[in-house]
DNA sequence: CTTGACCTTACCATGATGGGAAGGTCTATA
DNA sequence: TATAGACCTTCCCATCATGGTAAGGTCAAG
């Protein structure tokens, strides 16, 4: 099968399967008389399986490790289960991070008449103004 | 003010003002005769600005919009709160994404033995298994 | 044989940041 | 005054994962 039909199957972008072949997450396939890459249902596999782990976060570093290990059948699971649980950890990291600023912002927006005038909590913070009256009286 | 005087006082590092500067996100500052970059309290609030709407998650886009709207004393504060509030959506879809990530890695993590044993959920869900049999057997 | 859909490589762009090299400037001290 | 070290300048490159485009080769159907 030729590429575009491999990007189908697996939802990696034919331009993206040329990258993970040039960084070397994935091997050089075999080749047509005339240079066409050629596919079978073990690569589909693969590029499946890093399709997966891109979807859930992990980076193309990240899943070179976990396809190794997918691909050694005598690895420990332990290995595994501590690369995910480190990116779990990462990801609420993450969330919490976005959570805060979720936060601030509504409070802001909050706080904000949201009308013609040109007074603004929101700008108002961005410059520092670190207590704001409006804030502080309520 | 050098550089990085003013770097350290926002808290913006002298690489990313020049940076800023190249966008056009600040105007050129006045330079010395030896060509140095001279800044005052002025640019510092607005690299205060600019790095306080950076950690709140506004891409430099968005800042540059903040940042107009700031410096235009006729603006109406609606069109502030509306930039923030779409702001606030995308960030809660981002949370919301990672979230689901966090969801289907804790229950593969949860499944997962972590022992010296090759067998491994996290590894049989990337790869495709779909029902897993200790999923469903639980 | 032509048309259109596919493939190839090679290069450029993104967004925000950091790193480094090569060279000029300023300040403090010996 | 000379020199060391800390600063500044510009320019180029790297990141990370992805998309785009251009110029050219291939293949299948009509």
């Amino acid at each position: 099968m030729n590429i575009g039909q491999a990007a189908d199957q697996s939802g990696v972008s034919a331009k993206m399967i040329r990258y993970y072949e040039q960084i070397g997450l994935i091997s050089p396939p075999l080749r047509t008389d005339s240079n066409y890459r050629v596919y079978g249902p073990d690569e589909v596999h693969v590029l499946r399986f890093i399709k997966r782990a891109r979807t859930l976060g992990f980076s193309v570093e990240e899943t070179s490790v976990l396809l190794s290990l997918w691909q050694d059948r005598t690895r420990a699971s332990a290995e595994v289960k501590d690369i995910a649980t480190d990116h779990i950890a990462a990801l609420e990291t993450k969330i919490a991070e976005l959570q805060g600023m979720v936060k601030t912002l509504s409070h802001l927006v909050h706080c904000c008449a949201g009308d013609n005038r040109p007074d603004c909590p929101i700008l108002d913070d961005l410059a520092g103004i670190s207590a704001k009256q409006t804030t502080k009286g309520l």
